[in-house]
DNA sequence: ATATTATTTTAGACAAGTCTAAATTATTGA
DNA sequence: TCAATAATTTAGACTTGTCTAAAATAATAT
């Protein structure tokens, strides 16, 4: 069983390998934690000795097949914990990151199973990153937008490009929320703009560039 | 800011002190707490040098006013994620305790306060304790069963009296769910049974030995 | 009342996780 | 190339929370 510590160690370092596929830093990972590098070190010949990650001194660190799979678990909770709060308890899209390192650490796979199905199995948290499923198996980051789909089109809201509060609170007033469902009705060539309906409601209109920063998973 | 530690303490004192009314004693706490009786004296006397407790050596231990206050905001997320876990995530009445007390750990009251919200601001927990408000404030136990209703009564069901698996089952099967309301429809003298409706269903028998079992809150 | 037993506290040790400061290794630029 | 700089590691210290063993105090029973 790990320790919170650990977990975020593993964390950590699986984020930044996802940017950069080389071994990484011990600065590097100490920066993202908000520690020190000896610090860090400490940590890093630590999980090696557990077997979760690969280090050679001076050279970097990677993780292991096993670290990897413990690093998805904790990055699957936080993702799957950061949906139930937008979606369920309605908190806006940028206030959830510091609750959901504190749930992510949360030991239980009943209750993060239990979780997803409540929620509906979802692919992505609210910052469009995927989540993934029990085995680890993630889709890919999305890059369909809602200004790519035509009339008829039907799709998933998945997140906003950037999560600006702006947009955010323009999506809450016209009440496009997380995993809403969204119709194209209608396309117009002048301005690019939308008619859409949402959740099934009266048609609404959103502009091109509304449009185009809102990502989406075509049904 | 208080450790996780700091917090069991509390908690364990605070509850404690609800059956008995005296000071706790050293080994009560840790018993309580799986621990040791020495480790229990260097955390009373941590709690005692930040004013939550007052401690007398060999004299047992008391909260203080501002120690009971932070033991109820614990009590208080305990209990809020034990009704989530079973109202929600349809745990079992009895498996919720050890998810919860990683859970009441939790630090943020903005959750908290938005997932009272969310279950409806519960008044009492699964197992029939009382949950205590954003203030501290809380109802007295239950004491009212659906076996002194009378017909035309309307209730809520807080929990079953005792958390035996085999009740707990049953009202299961019967879609009796925690925060259910119940409309007493007929009493029979014969035998004691109830007809009643739960959340407006059509109606069903109940025994009298079952509406005996059931703490409800009248409406 | 006091000897025995039970409870509680203290003393000292340990593991986890962090830090600073110093030593070591890598990298870079002239 | 090699001196200067940057990155990393080690050494040693500190805090938190725990433990065991021993000492101190309280409770109990004859």
């Amino acid at each position: 069983m790990l320790t919170h510590s650990e977990e975020n160690y593993l964390k950590s370092i699986y984020n930044l390998s996802v940017e950069s596929n080389k071994a990484i830093s011990t600065n590097a990972i100490a920066e993202k934690l908000n520690t020190k590098a000896a610090s860090a070190t400490d940590m890093i010949q630590k999980l090696a000795n557990k077997g979760l990650a690969s280090y050679y001194k001076y050279k970097g660190v990677r993780l292991t097949q096993s670290g990897d799979k413990e690093a998805l678990k904790v990055v699957r909770n936080h993702r799957l914990w950061e949906v139930f709060l937008v979606k369920e308890l309605n908190f806006n899209w940028n206030e959830v990151h510091e609750i959901a390192e504190q749930l992510e650490h949360i030991k239980s796979s009943e209750l993060i199973n239990r979780l997803d199905k409540y929620l509906g199995h979802p692919k992505f948290d609210p910052h469009g990153d995927p989540i993934p499923d029990a085995n680890g198996v993630m889709a890919h980051s999305p890059t369909v937008t809602l200004g790519m789909l035509k009339p008829g089109d039907i799709c998933k809201v998945i997140c906003a490009k950037d999560s600006s509060s702006d947009l955010l609170l323009y999506l809450d007033k016209v009440n496009i929320s997380l995993g809403a469902t969204i119709e194209i009705i209608d396309h117009l060539e002048f301005d690019g703009s939308y008619d859409v309906k949402v959740d099934n409601s009266s048609p609404i209109t959103l502009s091109n560039k509304v449009a185009e920063n809102i990502y989406v998973d075509k049904i």
